[in-house]
DNA sequence: TTCACAAACTAACGATTGTTTGTTGTTGTA
DNA sequence: TACAACAACAAACAATCGTTAGTTTGTGAA
């Protein structure tokens, strides 16, 4: 590996690329720095020109989860019609698509909280209430416009929640299920317990 | 802590109870032998008159979750009437319940796989299989004695083990939400997504 | 009362862990 | 060409890990 100050960020990518890797396949406490290092192809020592901690590297990873999440529904919403209906299923659609394209940040993200100190677990899980929140308000001006009367607007969010969480535990790219395919069914298994029907046009 | 051989029962039970217990909120990579002794009450070394080794006790934990589950399933249907629509509604109360009530182990369960070995892991994902296929062959039993057209029976069945799973996540017992509230909707939500209609009577 | 066994104890082992330190080489700039 | 800054290195650290070994103590049956 040369030395200069060339390769900088190219390491500090490896580190996070490799780091989250390894932390999905083999959990954040079973992964050495020392496996870490050995897949960028540098010493262990080397990582701390590019980390604090390995717990900081563990958070940086689950946090830029939310946000990558968050900025992407934020820009859906913003390119959806002003419909409540088309904006939920806007949000459907980002929403699985992230989980099954990020399936193995996801499920460092939702396996790995604990591995989190009180501090840094407050602050992912802040976001995660938040994002649950926007959620469950789509699915209530959803289902206002709709004129439909929810069960229960929480449970009913977790159940399209549950979704992406468990999507991300089997998705996989290069599988012969299309993502095209999956996201229609389960858009349509969505709207369906919301009892709220598809927008006509 | 007593020595002869009369307290060789509950300090198995005990020692795997506490492993569950730390294996839970600290997962199982974090979680030291030593602790699980602390927590028993005994020694590190005494621990192994009752278990082969750390993995092995993981193994144990994880098959007995599939094999309770399994268990409760297969009595549920026996007590079941012949109605396909019955026989589901059945089963999906079984798994939610299961879920629920067992939260801790399912949760590692589903965490902690990647911490067994080829072999071991090899064991669980067969039972798992097969209790896919068994819901799917209920769901598909009970579109067609409803006369109704599934979407994807896989995604759709998905779409009900994803509930499991994401109960097992939030779930407390002594939560302000019921679990016959619970089971009460996310089964309505089932059968809405299904586009199955309750069975009258 | 004797005795085998179950189940606890103490103590140690080699290995591995995250992290720190001091040093060396490379790069871009002045 | 000289000089910081950066990023790699090698080597060591204290701590902790799963596991094993040998020993001690209590129990229940003969």
């Amino acid at each position: 590996m040369p030395r200069g100050h060339r390769n900088g960020v190219r390491t500090n990518e490896s580190i996070r690329e490799a780091a989250a890797n390894l932390f999905y396949q083999r959990g954040f406490e079973a992964t050495s720095l020392r496996a870490v290092a050995a897949d960028v192809g540098i010493q262990v020592g080397s990582l701390y020109n590019h980390i604090n901690s390995k717990d900081d590297l563990l958070t940086e990873i689950m946090a830029s989860i939310m946000d990558e999440l968050v900025d992407r529904m934020n820009a859906a919403l913003d390119a959806a019609g002003p419909g409540a209906v088309d904006r939920l299923v806007a949000a459907i659609d980002v929403h699985l698509r992230y989980h099954a394209q990020n399936a193995q940040k996801v499920f460092i993200g939702n396996s790995e909280l604990r591995s989190l100190n009180d501090e840094q677990r407050k602050i992912v899980v802040t976001r995660r209430g938040r994002y649950e929140i926007l959620m469950r308000e789509l699915i209530t001006s959803a289902a206002e416009e709709s004129g439909v009367e929810l069960l229960d607007a929480r449970l009913q969010t977790y159940a399209i929640l549950a979704l992406g969480m468990h999507i991300a535990s089997w998705f996989q790219a290069k599988s012969r299920i299309k993502l095209e395919h999956v996201v229609n069914v389960y858009t349509e298994v969505c709207l369906r317990q919301l009892d709220i029907p598809r927008p006509t046009g």
